[in-house]
DNA sequence: CTGAAAGCGCTTACAG
DNA sequence: CTGAAAGCGCTTACAG
């Protein structure tokens, strides 16, 4: 690593506050924040002098003396397992555009586990800033447990993948009926069952999981017992390697996208074809699995749009006083070449 | 979309503030925020009987009002012309984690594009909170712009490429370099010159593009027109098309992976061998084009210490008044099987 | 329409 | 060590 010492800058000056804007402006401090708020009616005169002083000194109202005062919040928090991940960024993306549409900030907290302790430490970071309310991603333990623990006296919607587990109003898609789809699909090619191969959300609660099983069930198929893997692409190769040293594979419900990756690579390497061989589908549709070989079948989320769907219920919440219902929005299979009818 | 209705919850009730958990501790309430601030000695028994009024009411200090007060700030801002991609959602995730774990907030803004007015709105935005500092992302356009528009008034790090264009304290990965070496690593495998696809990140000033061209240029090699992508693996694709239909093509360098992966797909498609007949470099080294078919060579960007660095340095510059130096590190090129010497 | 006054929730000298 | 008082930057009744 490189170091580079620069010229320290100039020391940086007072940032100006209302009475500086006022004083410029010959006015008094409430005529200035009746300006700038709008509240009431302000002479053009006045109203046109304290633009020019605003505008001259550069003046940008603090937003945590205007929210202790007002109580009038402008920040709402997002609370969540992760930010890098596909679907969290994407999400993430969602909430912050909608957010910004209707002139509000984003603050964010990472909950690094379930336990206690760092659940606790998240909220109270949020909750020691003044947001309006906040979103939980209830897409992994981390999420669910900060549902859980969340106080009740502040707004709260959550985005996630409908196990609605914790009851609570929220943006959701259904997992569980998408892991259905993804299995019926693949059992209608002629594949007497599926495997399945489980990244770290839910655990035992992943409504893809509970769909995948679900449709097994209704088929009269035998149940494989559950492949665990992580977020990382290299875990689902290691399962991969399991999968195809088992001759009676088939067909693969992958988790995500990352894994289905993982999975077909070892696949490959072992000498299965794909999809001759075995069928696999992932989950998500991240834009560059469109372009692998062979092009992966998955299930497409929304993200972006659940991020923003959350943002809406949130701010009606947050208007009205009481939560309305949860909006539910079904993922679709998109088929592609890594999927065929068993030979 | 299903919308669900739900009976509606209690209405919530007020939130505690100092004067409440000192009624209900007994005491003043200057010693209740000296417990909580643990400023002063406080008597250990008041102390214990602060801490219960504390726990039980669920009191959570108001930061707004803290902030006001003491114009101590606890929020850092990232600024950023997007939020999703891999580069950018680890630089958060780095950015986010440092802060953290120094008890700090991130608040987030993006920056639609670099007009003045989709600069200014976003500032604006940050700057009304109560922010420590600011951390730009200098990763495009909107960025770069951003980092001009910003006032000095407020303690300022850019995390980047590098192109140090604006000459301000940073965090930085060193692209040129890292675009010289895969440019190198080609034209040592013997191809007579690279040809070079480039995504939307600082357009001419890119640092991966200069160094591109600054190794061409060494070597003595013919510099071909730059080809330019989007951030879609699909522009890959299309790129792709092109490259493959000119003979003269034997080795790309591509700006980023998922552009990679667009590119050597289309190039497969058209019966061209990788690597055969074309050698094709990335950037970045996501995760899964390890285990791309063929597993991608790339350059590997560690953005979450690129995120963590600029914490540090903008802690730093927030704790002592003047910028440290900017910090620089070198993205490694990664050998893998998307390169190969010409036949 | 405009200014003097009070107050949001907190912290920080200041007395005791 | 602890409380009464002042004050951060702003907004919101209240008079005029």
């Amino acid at each position: 690593m490189k170091v580079t010492k620069e010229p320290a800058p100039p020391l940086r000056q007072k940032v100006p506050v209302l009475s500086d804007v006022a004083k410029a402006a010959g006015v008094s401090v409430p005529t200035v924040s009746r300006v700038l708020t709008s509240s009431k009616f302000v002479a053009p005169e006045l109203r046109d002098r304290v633009m020019k002083a605003v505008a001259e000194l550069g003046y940008r109202p603090n937003g945590a003396a205007r929210a202790t005062r007002s109580g009038k919040r402008s920040m709402v928090a997002v609370l969540t397992g992760g930010t890098s991940n596909y679907g969290y960024a994407k999400t993430i993306e969602g909430i912050e555009k909608a957010a910004r549409q209707s002139g509000m900030s984003v603050i964010i907290a990472v909950v690094e586990s379930d336990d206690d302790e760092a659940v606790n430490a998240a909220i109270d970071l949020v909750l020691s800033q003044p947001v309006a309310g906040v979103i939980i991603l209830e897409f992994d333990r981390p999420g669910l447990a900060a549902v859980k623990a969340f106080p009740s006296s502040i707004p709260l919607v959550v985005a996630g993948g409908g196990t609605r587990r914790t009851g609570k109003t929220g943006a959701l898609l259904d997992e569980r009926g998408a892991g259905k789809d993804a299995t019926n699909h693949l059992l209608s090619l002629g594949h007497k069952t599926v495997h399945h191969v489980s990244v770290p959300t839910m655990g035992k609660h992943s409504g893809r999981t509970d769909g995948w099983r679900a449709a097994l069930t209704a088929a009269g198929a035998t149940i494989p017992p559950v492949l665990h893997a992580t977020w990382e692409p290299a875990s689902g190769y290691r399962v991969g390697q399991e999968l195809a040293a088992n001759e009676d594979v088939t067909a693969v419900f992958c988790g995500n996208d990352d894994v289905a990756i993982g999975v077909i690579r070892a696949l490959l390497d072992s000498g299965r074809r794909v999809p001759e061989d075995v069928s696999v589908v992932g989950f998500d549709d991240q834009p560059h699995v469109a372009l692998w070989r062979p092009a992966l079948t998955t299930v497409r989320q929304d993200f972006q749009d659940l991020g923003a769907r959350a943002f809406t219920l949130l701010a009606a919440t947050v208007e009205t006083g009481t939560p309305p219902g949860s909006s539910t929005v079904k993922p679709e299979l998109i088929l592609r070449e890594s999927t065929a009818a068993v030979g």
